[in-house]
DNA sequence: TTGACATGAAACCATTTGGTGTTATATTAT
DNA sequence: ATAATATAACACCAAATGGTTTCATGTCAA
């Protein structure tokens, strides 16, 4: 199967450089030295931000020579976007909102 | 205003305790105790997952009597909805999946 | 073939994280 | 009043996180 998954993808997404590194890999796919050259962080720090980000399955890595070329692997994003989801019908449904905001009224009066 | 952004609604999300914590917060208002009584770790540390969801502004307790009831504030996540949503295009295009298909072909040509 | 480039791998480090236990204070019920 | 309940506030701890530096290896170009 795929790689063992130590990371999961909620995890690998948490940290702000790891998500600017799936941004820059929606553009086009990149050898870990260009990867590096959009950081002020080593390239060692930018290797284990991929690495991370390839047990979630959010990326891949391939040898092109003396380079490693990555490319994104969107697809474990579903996973957030489907649990994001169950929590949408908190803020579109407008009587939530006026429930609250009546729970609220009942704090005061205390 | 509200309290210092130390955590990120991402960082918040990243802990499946966390995550558990904001399902249950979705059926009901409860108070710590109840909280901790649906996990096997003490209070102590389902206060401190507490303490980082009210940062992300993810939920708000408030003292009723001796107890201090926390209800969820699902609003934040929508940051997070919002940028899975620029990730979709490559999973639900077709092209996209064509045009990495494409790519690959092309690297085993070099 | 030799130097420059790209990566791999290891050792190390400070801080954060997710947990514990203990003690103290406020509130409720009897 | 007093015992039980609910939370608060600490101090402490092991492991994970995000970073560093150093050295070795493989590949390309001149």
């Amino acid at each position: 199967m795929s790689a063992l998954k130590k990371h999961d993808v909620f995890q690998a997404v948490a940290d702000p450089t790891r998500r600017e590194i799936l941004h820059l890999l929606s553009h086009q796919n990149l050898a870990i030295s260009e990867i590096t050259s959009h950081f002020s962080i080593t390239r060692t720090a930018v290797v284990k931000h991929l690495t991370i980000l390839s047990e979630a399955n959010l990326i891949s890595g391939k040898k092109n020579g003396r380079e490693k070329i990555y490319h994104l692997h969107p697809e474990p994003l579903m996973e957030i976007k489907d649990w994001i989801s169950y929590f949408e019908q908190f803020w579109d449904n407008k009587l939530s909102m006026l429930k609250f905001l009546v729970e609220n009224e009942e704090d005061k009066k205390e």
